[in-house]
DNA sequence: CTGAAAGCGCTTACAG
DNA sequence: CTGAAAGCGCTTACAG
């Protein structure tokens, strides 16, 4: 083990032609004999050569990789996308180098130098925002890229993504239309998400459309999505409900719902009887809950298709590229976990 | 944008040194003094200098990089060791480039050779075995690498494993202790993971011990696990349970153990009353399904902890490596899908 | 401590 | 159709 690979030179020297006559035969250059090509490659196989591609991606300037930066490799929303990602960037001749944020910025930052070191040929990345935000290390590095799961600010870049303030407007207003008025938004670590931030506006339209009055208290969000952190602050909600007299609860993902479940369960809350519940993805996982899930749908493969085509179409525009912005919009998934409130 | 990157030259050119020296300044080599060092560290900064890796590593002769090739990104049983091999690598300073396989061995000898192109430093692996198994390629290739989930066999390479023979064996004898003989084993395809051929082997060890017959028509496998195609196979399966009179099933995962939940609801049979279900590898899943899922509980975290140390140790040891296998023993986590059967 | 050179493995524009 | 050369951006053994 540990021998030397075989290179182009192994090769021309067998087949005494020259390093670029083997090049041509491997890389289907037409500028070359059939007779010699079949030659080459016939060494080739007995070789068992295999082309280094760090040494063409030198020489090339592009990698065939993309990189991808996900929040979280746990929660299956990303896991679809990044299935649908895959997929269609497969099918497109490219590669994914995937990466976990974790919601934190910099763990993104090292994750984007990283990818930027290894050369990628561009990057789909679903953000972090807030203040230590790395959309700037993004803008100079020059790579294409294309922000997902977040609304167009200002600025300027690809975005594909879903309507997230529609989705919680939506979800709100359905719990109104059933009775509710003492609803929670229980989303993730404050600001730094672009669906946290949509959710809440969208969230406080619906109060305000309905006279409801905005209580602080019920906008809840945790501190990050480390699983025994969810645990704990799911109960601290929870444990708030006599005091706050919520009803229902809007989740950010059906992870969150996922634990609102498990925490219920545990302290003698029946869903939904005593408290109804929404989600957010509409992952696989919401029919087999009990009771099955409501959640706010979101086209996950369509999304990741979108994103990898966007992004392959910057890398073959090169410099005159103008920014795309794909918005879907999002939509309710009625299961079983929302109760209508007797008047 | 797509302007020409920074390189090593452009600092040289405006620190008037060598390019070599820029090199030992960007490197920490001690050869360099601290003047000179900081005055160029302060260029490469301005100049927002990012090392382009494919030429240090087609240099170094190695990039850092692991490649992982998963079975399915959509089983959270792969999510979840995934997640622990990200984060051992980048604790040890490797990276990812995450494939997966979906069962398919032809897309499977593309990934590695992809890998092996990108001259990744060695390749971790949830093999598809069968007869087109490219076991050989990778032992061609000399590069290091490790076969997970996959009882050791004649073929010599690393193994980090769990027993799933034995993890078979003591669901099936779980069942009959509860009065079950009837009991199917739902597998995936068939001989092409070495889960469901040890699992069959565990399976018929439990029948035979506890004299009882073992019925072919009870081995269920199916032929893929693409989603839509799992629906089809279970609601096949559970159809059969007039003829077959089974009262229980051992599924190959808790994804299966989903898929016949899914089912057993839309064609009104009860679980656990009317059909008992144990799922496999114990995934985030199994609490909150109704009932909760009795699953066979896999080390997921320390599986993809030891896969990634063993790697990088034959990486380090180079030529004199000795090969090692780490097992594990799974164990059956309790909850509420089995039925104590009347006698 | 710094410079000049060679080389990692490939590709392609230029000759012939 | 084939060869010889240059170069992608980096690192390091060798001089001085």
């Amino acid at each position: 083990m540990t021998k030397r690979p075989v290179t182009i030179k192994d090769i021309a020297k067998i087949a005494k032609v020259h390093d670029s006559t083997v090049s041509r035969a491997l890389s289907n250059d037409p500028n070359i004999s059939d007779k010699t090509k079949k030659r080459i490659l016939g060494i080739a196989k007995e070789l068992k050569y295999q082309r280094n591609d760090l040494a063409k991606s030198l020489r090339d300037r592009k990698t065939r990789i993309i990189g991808l930066v996900i929040s979280d490799i746990l929660n299956p929303f990303y896991t679809e996308v990044t299935r649908a990602i895959e997929d269609q960037a497969q099918a497109k001749g490219y590669n994914l180098m995937l990466c976990n944020s974790d919601y934190n910025p910099r763990k993104e930052r090292n994750y984007l130098s990283l990818l930027m070191g290894k050369q990628v040929d561009g990057i789909l990345i679903f953000p972090v925002l807030g203040k230590d935000n790395n959309l700037k290390l993004l803008r100079e590095s020059n790579i294409p890229y294309v922000l997902m799961d977040t609304c167009p600010q200002d600025f300027h870049a690809n975005y594909v993504y879903t309507d997230q303030k529609t989705g919680a407007y939506d979800a709100v207003t359905y719990l109104i239309e059933r009775g509710h008025k003492d609803i929670v938004l229980y989303t993730g670590p404050k600001g730094l998400t672009s669906s946290s931030i949509q959710m809440e506006l969208g969230y406080c339209q619906a109060l305000t459309e309905n006279n409801i009055k905005i209580k602080k208290k019920l906008i809840y969000s945790t501190v990050l999505s480390e699983k025994d952190h969810l645990e704990g602050t799911t109960r601290a909600l929870l444990e708030k409900q006599k005091d706050l007299k919520f009803t229902a609860i809007l989740c950010i993902s059906d992870i969150f719902a996922k634990s609102v479940y498990e925490c219920a369960q545990q302290m003698g809350i029946r869903i939904p009887d005593e408290l109804s519940v929404i989600g957010y993805d509409d992952t696989y996982i919401c029919p087999n809950l009990n009771p099955p899930l409501t959640s706010v749908s979101q086209l996950k493969y369509s999304i990741g298709q979108e994103a990898v085509d966007v992004l392959l179409k910057e890398i073959k525009a090169g410099q005159n590229w103008q920014y795309q912005t794909i918005k879907f919009t999002p939509k309710i998934v009625e299961r079983g976990s929302v109760i209508q409130l007797k008047k």
